[in-house]
DNA sequence: TAGGCTATCCTTAGGCT
DNA sequence: CAGCCTAAGGATAGCCT
């Protein structure tokens, strides 16, 4: 079908959007771009950061990285110490759920000893994911860490320069969650509360428990 | 002094950036950037917005529209009305701090029913501002009603179309404030809590206590 | 409501003050 | 640390499916 050329963005006034519909569009696209932003910032500096909002229709949206409530709780209880570590390596070496878990722990922290001084946190995690995976080709996954809801996900695959090669089935954190679109694992058949690592496989997915 | 042409704008890898210098700029320049897209959200939309995220350094930083105590308070106890309205006619309507305004509600509600059909609540707050001015030109004013934080005012003074004219010497809000760059009103000797509305004038300041 | 598309507007990396 | 500059990267208004 002939598309007539788009005449492109113009700028508009920075006030209230009065058109009912164009004001919704513009709440979704933009809060996706702010998310978007969030998460990049994050990311780029590694802070923690967390965005909350209500819809038009007072529904309340959020951002975390790692997640809301941890930044939310750091920010109005400021002498506590962050209960919830954003990193896989504190997560690992302060974890006692799972004596498998710990025997890895002592693995871990010698390849952790030997990389620490090239600053290569990557490769370990990367070791981990590799022995969970067994003989499977790792090269072929996506890996992605720690406590992550939807949009961050969404964005996590986004960093990967646009690789149309890949795609995300469904995803979930443990914890109970305020992100809005926090896909439903019935249909690959996960428990919620094991999922703390996705990861996604070319044209396919791969779930694996993380602690 | 002659300025050899900028390489411009670089792509960069969505991921922690090593330098310590490049990340803490980079930090700060998107922190503003993000602000002022939720700035531009609330206004466009008419929504609230809180965001909080913790510098390098672990110094929390926040933006909130209409300010972050109130979205936080509303995220965390959905059930509960917003004690905290956003809106200058409400506000005024609701008031019964000080006899004066009572009396000039009476007069406000008479305005308010003129002009309602007309949805021109600006023109409402326009001529409660041009009583408080007396006879001052108030066209040399720039009005920035509400509760405002800092940077919001930064931004408001930017929707100006960057009218360099216009200069902020201080302000700041009543309540408690946990943003940054919070001016000190000593130096223009005027109480922190009296503060809800602030006028800037063209190379000048005049500060108007709300209610 | 979400997801393309495209022209245009906006943000920002890098460099310098 | 904040600000200015440029060019390039990135977000998005308007329109469509």
């Amino acid at each position: 079908m002939a598309r007539l050329p788009s005449k492109g963005r113009k700028k508009i006034q920075l006030k209230r959007i009065e058109n009912d519909k164009e004001r919704t569009v513009t709440l979704s696209k933009r809060r996706n771009g702010i998310f978007k932003k969030a998460n990049a910032l994050a990311t780029l500096c590694r802070i923690q950061i967390a965005i909350i909002l209500f819809s038009i229709s007072e529904k309340p949206l959020s951002f975390g990285s790692p997640n809301v409530q941890s930044v939310v709780n750091k920010f109005l209880n400021p002498n506590q110490v962050d209960q919830q570590p954003n990193d896989f390596i504190d997560m690992a070496v302060n974890s006692n759920h799972e004596p498998k878990l710990q025997d890895f722990n002592k693995e871990f922290d010698e390849v952790n000893e030997r990389l620490a001084n090239e600053k290569k946190q990557e490769q370990m995690f990367d070791e981990y994911i590799k022995r969970l995976l067994g003989g499977k080709t790792y090269e072929d996954y996506v890996v992605i860490r720690g406590y992550y809801g939807f949009m961050q996900i969404k964005f996590k695959m986004e960093e990967l320069q646009g690789n149309k090669e890949y795609t995300l089935d469904a995803v979930c954190r443990p914890s109970s969650s305020n992100d809005e679109n926090e896909a439903d694992l019935s249909k690959i058949g996960v428990p919620k509360r094991l999922l703390e690592v996705v990861i996604v496989r070319k044209k396919n997915y791969l779930l694996i428990p993380m602690l």
